[in-house]
DNA sequence: GTCCGTGGCGTGAGCGCTAACAAGCCGGGT
DNA sequence: ACCCGGCTTGTTAGCGCTCACGCCACGGAC
């Protein structure tokens, strides 16, 4: 009885050295092959890559972790929230990633304060995740990310245009003007605003493109209807628009808060576009399906994922430091839902 | 010149031989310490935990992987899509899991075909997720899954309901049957359906639903229209049916199918319960601001990924074993746009 | 013939952690 | 006095990989 030999591990997933027993080669000549290193005869690469297939091998992403003190690991840290923009960013980017080898780890966050977001990236941080994106639309989550510290690349999306860092977000303000000019040139006297939550950045910058042009034309700036993003709040809101008459166009500032509007318009009987205009803010795949079929400003979020994605790339591999930020700017997409003011109005 | 010491190695984040320096113990000790172990002298504890602060220690996780061939990964595979239902349930689970302190990798494909997802999951089964949990709606992604090695524990949702193994899902043709059912209790002499994709199994459960209420009750059974869930295809379909004077009740697999459909009745001046009444699939949170607010079936994708994890984590944990299935019922919702056929039909 | 450079490969150490065992200490029963 | 068993802690050996070398054979330059 040979007392000596190592104990057999059955069932074990076959490691480097199997494949390189296997290939009658050494495991750095495996790791070699792997990793795509020159100076391999073709004729060894061939053993190895069949033994490799023989075995099913698979090599342990955590041991290269380990050894190389480095990961192929995104961290995204997000809020825990079906609406559309952080949805659809979220798939976007975890496709882009994916497609560049990278793997993708979210961290859902309840609320969007200071200690569940630092204990996300503290958390993404102990993965050694090579970079992190943070989608932080709140005052609240932007100053937790002001005290992350610096040596793992972080980029900020829909975060604070105002702060350092580096961030890509949409410009908001400009999308609002968008959305104001439409208006205007259609001939109303002024826009009506219904408004985001007054601590998202989102909200702060479309409110203040609306704002702004409507100052810069000389109309006159009608008081802000506070809401959140729901329909529900926008339907409320529209049902104190509606009983004005002198309302004769309403900028929402995203496409529920717009559909809750039209809504109460419908009851109240004041038909859209006859009597009042509305336009909303995001594109939702819905818009053209509402009744009537929303004017509404696109910003292109498959964009500023890839644009997260490539910046937080860029700053892995070292190549830009400093901050940078990119702007995404968004478009109007005219349909049906904005006409000229009513005569009697 | 000592030309024996090791290269001190600077910038470096501190190990848990870092720790044990500092607090006069072995790496093990630290270990256990961090590892809730009993046994440690409270005295001990404190001094490593004093240590871990002041160093701003923070554990390797690639390094326990690799020692303990476990990791604390759940994988998920699930399609490059803003529907409403996967991107919910997706939320869901990511916020369940982590609570449970888990990390969740998602790998989006862009398309459910077999090379897809045995890619995605292969690519699981490289990080040695310890569960992988796959959203496979459609028959190909369904089929792909049959093939996958068993070594590693693997959920499906909304996958095919007649498969062995292990899957969560809601009872689509409950659901369907409550659609219909609400509507042949109004009233209607038979109810038409308009089907998402044919070879989602949502689509076809809801089908089914439909139509065996309808041959139960001796209700004659309409031809279908077959759309995709857009509310592009719920359109058109609803511009079909707008034209015929028999259509009264309409039961749509999907909220945002319904949606195209009211406005496709709308158009064509049938008014929305007066003479066609609909129902949808989902519950979006919007359904309740469309016009007239959605009646519509409500699956709660909450407890959907709930449940998906806690089988999961069940099978993880070798507790169970053998293939479960997890059916979640699904509730109606009743809103305004469903009432009695016109007198005339 | 000697030398050096270079392609092709192997060897050993170490990444930071856990698991298994070993060792020391203390108190109580005999 | 002794031994035994529990508590507390340290020691050692890996986990599977990469990195920095080192070694060998070969070929061209001198």
């Amino acid at each position: 009885m040979d007392h000596t030999s190592p104990p057999v591990r059955v069932n074990r997933d076959p490691a480097m050295t199997d494949v390189a027993r296997l290939a009658g080669v050494s495991h750095q000549t495996v790791s070699r092959v792997l990793n795509g290193h020159p100076n391999v005869r073709e004729q060894t690469r061939l053993r190895v890559r069949a033994a490799i297939e023989q075995l099913g091998y698979r090599p342990n992403r955590a041991a290269r972790t380990l050894a190389t003190g480095k990961s192929q690991l995104l961290g995204v840290v997000a809020q825990n929230s079906t609406l559309f923009g952080p949805s659809s960013l979220l798939a976007a980017f975890e496709l882009a990633a994916t497609a560049r080898g990278f793997v993708v780890s979210v961290r859902r966050v309840r609320v969007l304060d200071h200690g569940s977001i630092a204990a996300a990236v503290e958390h993404h941080r102990e993965q050694r995740a090579a970079g992190i994106v943070v989608i932080a639309p709140t005052g609240a989550a932007d100053e937790a990310l002001a005290e992350v510290p610096t040596d793992v690349p972080v980029v900020t999306v829909d975060g604070d245009p105002e702060r350092d860092g580096t961030l890509v977000t949409v410009d908001q303000e400009a999308g609002a003007r968008l959305a104001t000019r439409c208006l205007l040139e259609a001939g109303h006297e002024t826009v009506w605003h219904v408004s985001g939550p007054a601590d998202w950045f989102d909200a702060a910058g479309r409110l203040r493109g609306w704002q702004r042009t409507l100052e810069e034309t000389g109309a006159e700036v009608p008081p802000v209807s506070q809401a959140d993003w729901s329909a529900a709040s926008g339907y409320r809101a529209g049902l104190m628009l509606a009983r004005m008459p002198e309302v004769t166009a309403v900028f929402a500032a995203n496409d529920h808060l717009a559909l809750g509007i039209l809504r109460a318009m419908h009851e109240r009987g004041r038909s859209v576009p006859g009597d009042v205009s509305v336009v909303g803010f995001d594109d939702v795949p819905e818009a053209a399906y509402f009744i009537p079929p929303l004017t509404t400003v696109r910003p292109d979020f498959d964009t500023v994922a890839t644009e997260a994605l490539s910046v937080l790339l860029s700053r892995v591999s070292g190549e830009r430091t400093g901050s940078t930020r990119s702007v995404i700017t968004p478009t109007l997409v005219e349909r049906d839902s904005v006409a000229a003011p009513p005569p009697t109005a």
